[in-house]
DNA sequence: TCAAGCTTGATGCAGTTGCATAAAAACGTA
DNA sequence: TACGTTTTTATGCAACTGCATCAAGCTTGA
């Protein structure tokens, strides 16, 4: 059984957190230029269009998106001070509540989205063949299941 | 030529982004519970120890960390605060300084790489084979390459 | 040599994150 | 039902980040 983390473990480590970096910032510094929304914008207002009109619970999009409760809670501020999302009050729960995306919203997710996949092509698609994307993105879904399982 | 991201592409861009978060947070929060410094600080000292008695300018820190240089400016102020680095000054550059490791730093580097190595251990050695972690981490030493070039 | 421009580093301010904790509703169970 | 526990959400506070800008020193070139 292995016990400490090999050379090769430690430069996949350190190179995972690298590519993420410049990748992310270089998304990142796109949005920014077309003076658009961040990137977490884009995908809780994805994720709640996904949704449809029943909206997400605030756990629920916690949980999709992997952030931390109290840091969803005033992402949904912001976003809702924008004017890109509503907070309905829930039915079946009177703690909970319902993020639904508006139409305001639906229309910024538009607009983001052809500025984010010229980044992504920019940042991951040009340098990498289909079979390439396909092999990382095979490998990394793998390393996300059983960091996800615990 | 390829004009908009693929399926696959932006597959892999989503999980490159999910993985790094995930095997990241796993990692601080490791350290966290070990009541150490958080990963930028080994970072920064392991980078300064490396560099030896000389010691780094913090322009060839920030690039060496990818990190923005008024980030990397408290930063030290911070490590520096904690004892772990002096700033001497520079002989050649009145403008500049050199940052220095101490050997509180070092000992605390020490201290700190055990924690770490579980942690890098338990986040992606235990999942992949040598095999495949030397194929991941040369996708990404590709995909790296580019994104520094530009 | 000296002014214009570049490089290095710091800092005020606003926005964001992390942590601890609180409050309210739901759930389980005796 | 009533009480302790768990789940869901919000929030005060401190730490950290990003942006814009500043100040000081170096470099260049007429």
């Amino acid at each position: 059984m292995k016990e400490n983390p090999t050379e090769t473990t430690i430069r996949a480590w350190t190179r995972l957190m690298t590519a993420q970096q410049l990748a992310l910032s270089s998304i990142e510094h796109a949005l920014k230029a077309a003076e658009l929304p961040s990137l977490v914008w884009y995908d809780v207002l994805l994720e709640l269009e996904r949704a449809g009109e029943t909206g997400l619970r605030p756990f629920e999009l916690e949980r999709a998106m992997l952030l931390a409760q109290y840091n969803l809670s005033r992402l949904v501020d912001r976003i809702e001070r924008s004017g890109y999302v509503e907070r309905r009050a829930c039915a079946d729960d009177g703690r909970g509540q319902l993020i639904v995306i508006t139409d305001r919203g639906k229309n910024m997710r538009r607009k983001m989205w052809p500025v984010y996949a010229r980044a992504i092509e920019a940042a991951v698609g040009r340098h990498l063949s289909a079979r390439q994307a396909d092999t990382l993105s095979e490998m990394l879904g793998y390393l996300i299941d059983r960091l996800k399982g615990g």
